[in-house]
RNA sequence: GCGCCCAUAGCUCAGUGGAUAGAGCAACGGUCUUCGGAACCGCAGGUCGGGGGUUCGAGUCCCUCUGGGCGCGCCA
């Protein structure tokens, strides 16, 4: 299927050297030619305002342009008309002929509508989620799972071959928290005397459930352990919750990437020495250009490994390896970027929560210091979710108890509220999760709106077979403008996704899902197929109609990794 | 104090430097003897936070101010 902004533009470029050519207009330099759908319908279905940015080149006005270029316009079927308007804009209305063949099109691509090829079969990670295995997953990471999981939809869709991974530690202090919290319910659960710890305990109701079982499997048998098997058996525990909880948004992925084996294959190390050969590495027990007071408060500290990224921009230097000589959590990260890098993808993108972006750019930093070329690593940053119930604002926090688990949230709404809410936003924006809004069932939720589309196409082929009708070998001419005003919109999908892939702006499909439902809606009113006065002819058009229309919101909600169901 | 993000209709938000700034919800008024109404139609709603600048053209780019979010740890 073709992209028709990337038809249209060839069109016009070649229709520029056209003129050249035969000195209509002078030799220049061509600019980057973009055609986009107008906002106002009468003004075509594709429009180009290159005559305006050739009027200072070419030195005359940018209408006089625009109809030449126009009149050098090579033929195309899916041209319909063309019209050159007022400043200078090049306004293209697509051929209705063409339009209809295009319900054909649609129907044979089926689950693979708009499958593009921008990608090339390249290679492209998408590294999120990467919570610690210390808890459930909380209402402020799904977000960034969600995002990222659609990211890699659209990426694939854009003809990239994807990996998804999960970053962990399992190491650490809050593990060591973690198997000693388990330890410590553990032997409660066997009506031991215990006293829980008022700092470094994790509360959490699901811990006394693991408790339990582990009390079944084990009797008695760990009352005397420290907290190591505890942390081993709740680190397997909790990654099978994890990964059943992603299970439920349909995210799966590929990869689960230990930070431990960093340090095993010794990668960490091998990282810091090269920055150390490089210059970038001094050791003092505090920064270069402390205050005072840092300096009082660092004070007998042994020395630190400090890395000098204020050489690339920082504002301060950091800490690589602690007094006690093991690492911060960035040296690690550094080496996992070098991995991911050597790992020869195309295309590296890194889900983050706004309140890691420092912390990135240090790790960029010392991407450069390393010498490694940063450009197929991009971030998108995620900012933070409220959630809202009965108007009052409940602040997310990966550390705070209640009822802000992402499985919580599913239970009260569902997977797919889940992923449509927390999708159709700019990650740059700061979303409000509006729980009561996401219970309802109707009208007021679009998830349903759009979903109901996909419902109402799939209960017209049930009625229509009960009804011994089909819609084989129909004649496409009999349809109409609202069904052709639908396929148009049908057609804008790959625009979006290639756009939505370039930019790694998830949220566009979310957009165009709800614009397309709300042209179908209308139209699923007035244009019936299966009414007694429509005639056999036009009735078995409608229903190819409705045939694509199902296909292109199967698809779409597919790219949002929602289900299409068949009724409601 | 420094860095990043945000500010658009009553509310929640779209808006790739292009034409008259758009949706949804809420509010108000209508439609239907329904291929499943979680629907449709209409009406109304705006100094795009303030001020400068760049441009043929700015909600969009630059500067600045104001207001909010996040970060600025030898935590991860």
């Amino acid at each position: 299927m073709i992209l028709l902004p990337q038809a249209h533009a060839q069109l016009v470029e070649k229709a520029i050297q056209a003129a050249q050519v035969a000195g209509d207009l002078p030799t220049f330099d061509l600019p980057v030619i973009e055609v986009r759908p107008p906002k106002r319908a009468e003004q075509g279905d594709y429009s180009c305002a290159v005559a305006m940015q050739l009027a200072k080149p070419v030195g005359r006005n940018p209408f006089d342009i625009a109809a030449t270029i126009e009149k050098h316009l090579p033929d195309a079927a899916f041209v319909g008309a063309v019209e050159t308007v007022k400043p200078g804009f090049i306004n293209f209305r697509l051929s209705e002929d063409w339009l209809r063949a295009q319900v054909e099109t649609i129907i044979a691509e089926g689950d693979k509508l708009f499958q593009l090829d921008i990608g090339q079969g390249k290679r492209a990670q998408v590294e999120f989620v990467s919570a610690n295995p210390t808890g459930p997953l909380h209402i402020g990471r799904s977000r960034g799972a969600i995002v990222g999981d659609t990211i890699a939809r659209l990426l694939e869709a854009a003809g990239y071959s994807v990996e998804r991974e999960y970053y962990f530690n399992n190491a650490g202090m809050q593990m060591q928290s973690l198997g000693n919290s388990l330890r410590i319910r553990y032997l409660e659960s066997l009506g031991l005397p215990v006293e829980i710890p008022q700092e470094g305990f994790y509360q959490g109701e699901y811990l006394k459930d693991f408790a339990g079982e582990l009390a079944a499997e084990q009797g008695k048998a760990l009352v005397d352990a420290d907290w190591q098997p505890f942390k081993e058996y709740a680190e397997k525990k909790m990654f099978a919750m994890i990964r059943a909880t992603l299970e439920r948004v349909d995210i799966i992925h590929d990869i689960f990437f230990n930070e431990n084996s960093l340090y095993d294959d010794n990668s960490v190390w091998q990282v810091l020495a090269k920055l150390e050969q490089g210059g970038y590495i001094y050791e003092s027990s505090v920064r270069e250009g402390a205050s005072e007071e840092e300096t009082a408060k660092a004070a007998g500290l042994e020395p630190a490994k400090w890395f000098r990224s204020t050489q690339f921009g920082d504002n301060e230097d950091r800490v690589l390896v602690k007094s006690d000589r093991t690492p911060t959590y960035t040296l690690p990260d550094i080496a996992y970027h070098v991995n991911k890098l050597e790992r020869g993808f195309d295309l590296l993108v890194n889900i983050l929560g706004a309140d890691h972006y420092t912390q990135h750019q240090v790790v960029r930093y010392g991407l450069k210091a390393l010498r490694y070329d940063p450009t197929p690593l991009h971030v998108v940053i995620i900012q933070f979710v409220r959630l809202i119930r009965g108007g009052e604002i409940l602040k997310m926090s990966t550390r705070a108890g209640a009822i802000d688990t992402l499985d919580d949230l599913i239970d009260q709404t569902s997977a797919d509220v889940v992923r449509y809410i927390l999708l159709a936003r700019s990650p740059d924006s700061h979303l409000d999760f509006d729980l009561d809004l996401a219970v309802k069932q109707s009208n007021e939720n679009p998830v349903y709106y759009i979903q109901n589309a996909h419902v109402r196409c799939a209960g017209i082929f049930r009625e229509a077979e009960a009804r011994g009708k089909s819609d084989d070998d129909a004649d496409l001419s009999l349809l109409g403008a609202d069904e052709l005003r639908f396929i148009r919109k049908v057609l804008e999908l790959g625009e979006v996704i290639e756009q939505s892939a370039r930019e790694l702006a998830p949220h566009k499909i979310a957009f165009y899902a709800h614009e397309l439902a709300s042209l179908f809606h209308p139209t699923y009113d007035t244009v019936r197929a299966l009414h007694g006065d429509i005639p056999d002819d036009v009735a078995t058009a409608r229903l190819r109609f409705y045939r694509a229309a199902q296909v292109a919101f199967k698809r779409v909600l597919r790219l949002m990794g929602m289900t299409a169901p068949e009724r409601m």
